[in-house]
DNA sequence: CCAGTAAAACTACAGTCGTAGTAGAAACAA
DNA sequence: TTGTTTCTACTACGACTGTAGTTTTACTGG
């Protein structure tokens, strides 16, 4: 159901996808930062079992090498994401920005933003 | 190392010291609500899995069982999970509260709350 | 003291992740 | 055409998770 739960490396190569748009294997792995550059076969690999998860598909071949896009978008799989976090804040998103607060992650700036972007919006139910 | 990353179950069982404190086995694997309750071997070698990883220890016998507490306090995890996801919005959290927004979570008094608090707060810098 | 119960300790196993090697097909370069 | 590069497709493998069974040890009530 829902869409499937991705690891890190299935992230960051989604990130790939998301951000340069269908791409071969090839311009997937030259995508990662040079330091840190998985082999191009274990991101094949990876690029596979995000096929059968179905987080992405084949869209068409280009000489042999086939191009690959995206099935799950990036905002749903970060919703994904903070939802599972939220899970362990007993579904409650206070606590978070609270810490967030805490350890100086989120400015004054950020929060007034917040507000106007609130303000903006009509208030829909605080869905628990 | 800093604390170990733990994963959802490891962090229900975290769950249950950090709420009843010490504990054995038993009264952890009871902590679970009945519908989803492991069998009691399973809780068991998770917790044996979070001693190797120094996130519990013995802290005494009692008959035969063995009594187990938190090394690692709830805060502490907390902000390591906060970290991890922070990582998958490139470190910066404001994205992370328009989410939180957009889905409803977040409500004006909640943010309202959070600039009380940041205010009160002296400034920290903030850190990435 | 001894049987029965409860817990500990050990073992097993399948699934996922990260990692990458290899064999063979395909495309390209000369 | 033939060697070289580049992909695909397949295979391997160890660490970690979730799950739980089996064997051994320790208590406890009679």
């Amino acid at each position: 159901m829902g869409l499937p739960r991705l690891t890190k490396l299935e992230l960051q190569i989604m990130d790939a996808l998301w951000t340069r748009g269908a791409s071969s294997v090839r311009e997937i792995q030259e995508a990662f930062p040079e330091r840190e550059r998985p082999a191009y076969t274990t991101v094949q690999t990876m690029v596979y079992r995000l096929e059968t998860k179905k987080a992405v598909r084949r869209v068409k071949k280009i000489g042999n090498a086939h191009i690959f896009e995206a099935l799950v978008s990036r905002g749903a799989a970060q919703r994904r994401l903070i939802d599972e976090l939220l899970g362990f804040f007993g579904g409650r998103s206070q606590p978070v920005v609270a810490h967030l607060i805490e350890t100086g992650k989120l400015t004054l700036e950020d929060v007034q933003e917040a507000e106007q972007l609130l303000r903006r919006q009509p208030k829909k139910d605080k869905a628990r």
